[in-house]
DNA sequence: CTTGCCGGGCT
DNA sequence: AGCCCGGCAAG
């Protein structure tokens, strides 16, 4: 059954649009035609001036919007009743009237207007041959280019009626009516693409990582569409749309990891995709040497690293390079960057002071295995400098202010313990009364002075 | 740990 | 100035 269908279809020119199937039955049933003017008109008047010159297409567009819903209920039709086959379409809208007229009035809406939809309603469900016949201009027109203008057509419309975000394809599809297959296929899948998912995000994507991911799916898309219009099923055609959607992502994504090599020279980010490109970059541009000589002391080996990148970042993070590490990602940049880099160029070009030298390179090697840390190692630093001079410092100071006066001397010259006994010893903490007022003062004993 | 006492604070 | 105490250092 299926089959049978199938192959009519493909006849009438994918009679999967419903017009294309009516267009076909045409050809089978002369009378159709003048029946189908009826809805024609009405189809005409939906789709507006344009369709009394170009009717063909506008009525192909529609049945190929059509198409989607119509194919989907004819097999399920054929599979009902043999006959229907021949005249898909057709049949359908004498059996399915209704239905399919008003499937074609939600497709319709958004093309048209409200005035033409009553009269090809009435008529389709009273004279669904007309219907039909309607159509039936298209396939005439068709012959073998037929298809691609229906293809187009559909491509265009989709594309008008998807919203307009792809202008290209109008343009495209407006050309691509007159151009080849290749054109149309483009328009087809891009429209069909923009108008099924409106994920432009993802098109753009795409574009972006033209890589492998990218044409594959154009022709699986188209691939996909064809099929999916041949055979005239909705489930193929959510099917093929989950392929465009699902199919295309996870293939990015798995190829989505890339080596790359990043300059870490201050201030230059450059992200190039080869080794040697990256070093050729260090030693001309950051090393001042001469690009072209392969001479290389490895130097160039301490200016840059390798990074996996995931190309869908990347992608984007190449249009604003400055945030730099979308690539990297998070932690490695902002650490090798700011630490890093200056730990590693100063060496080169700064020679630090003496000081500076023993505890910098320190902290700067600290910084760079502990990013975060940076705060705690000024801390050491800070801390230990104070452990020591502090210790002095209170000394020192307490003995400055005093020295200054009185006595280093002091500090320095404690008296040293009396041998002689003390109030203390001599009376004990009982008899504290007896003690003299120095040592009751915790002072030096005035009473047993040495 | 004990003792002696300096340095300091509080009143 | 007197009183008191924390705390250090010597023993």
């Amino acid at each position: 059954m299926t089959s049978k269908r199938l192959l009519e279809p493909q006849r009438a020119g994918d009679c999967t649009p419903e017009g294309g199937c009516t267009g076909q039955r045409e050809p089978v049933t002369g009378k159709a035609f003048k029946t189908n003017t009826q809805l024609h008109e009405g189809a005409i008047r939906n789709l507006s001036k344009e369709i009394s010159q170009n009717g063909h297409y506008h009525t192909s567009t529609r049945h190929y919007i059509h198409k989607k819903f119509a194919c989907g209920r004819e097999e399920e039709e054929p599979s009902s009743g043999g006959l229907l086959k021949h005249g898909c379409p057709a049949h359908r809208l004498v059996l399915n009237g209704f239905r399919v007229q008003d499937q074609t009035q939600v497709e319709a809406r958004s093309p048209v207007r409200g005035p033409g939809e009553p009269a090809c309603r009435l008529p389709s469900p009273e004279m669904p041959h007309p219907n039909t016949s309607s159509i039936i201009p298209v396939p005439h027109d068709r012959s073998p280019s037929g298809h691609a203008d229906k293809e187009v057509m559909a491509a265009t419309v989709l594309t008008t009626l998807s919203t307009s975000p792809l202008v290209l394809n109008p343009s495209s599809s407006a050309s691509g009516v007159d151009l080849a297959g290749k054109a149309w296929k483009e328009s087809l899948s891009a429209s069909y693409s923009s108008s099924t998912s409106g994920n432009w995000s993802w098109d753009a994507s795409d574009q972006s990582v033209p890589s492998t991911p990218s044409p594959p799916l154009s022709n699986d898309t188209g691939k996909s569409f064809l099929l999916s219009c041949q055979s005239d099923d909705n489930n193929e055609e959510s099917e093929s749309t989950h392929f465009l959607f699902e199919d295309p992502i996870p293939r990015k994504r798995k190829n989505s990891m890339k080596v790359m090599f990043k300059c870490l020279w201050k201030n230059c980010e450059k992200v190039l995709s080869t080794s040697s490109g990256i070093q050729r970059h260090i030693r001309t541009v950051h090393l001042g040497r001469n690009g072209d000589s392969d001479y290389s002391d490895g130097e160039e080996d301490f200016y840059y690293s390798e990074i996996e990148v995931n190309m869908d970042t990347l992608s984007e993070g190449l249009s604003n390079l400055t945030p730099t590490s979308p690539t990297t990602s998070g932690p490695p940049p902002v650490f090798p960057v700011l630490t890093c880099d200056v730990s590693r160029t100063e060496p080169a070009n700064v020679i630090h002071t003496p000081l500076s030298q023993s505890a910098p390179s320190a902290l700067c090697h600290i910084r760079t295995d502990h990013a975060y840390q940076g705060p705690m190692t000024q801390i050491r630093t800070v801390s230990i400098g104070e452990k020591r001079q502090p210790v002095n410092h209170t000394t020192v100071s307490k003995t400055h202010t005093n020295s200054t006066s009185t006595s280093k001397p002091t500090t320095g010259t404690r008296k040293p313990r009396g041998e002689a006994k003390k109030c203390r010893k001599v009376y004990g903490m009982e008899k504290k009364d007896l003690w003299c007022t120095a040592c009751r003062w915790k002072k030096a004993c005035q009473r047993f002075t040495d």
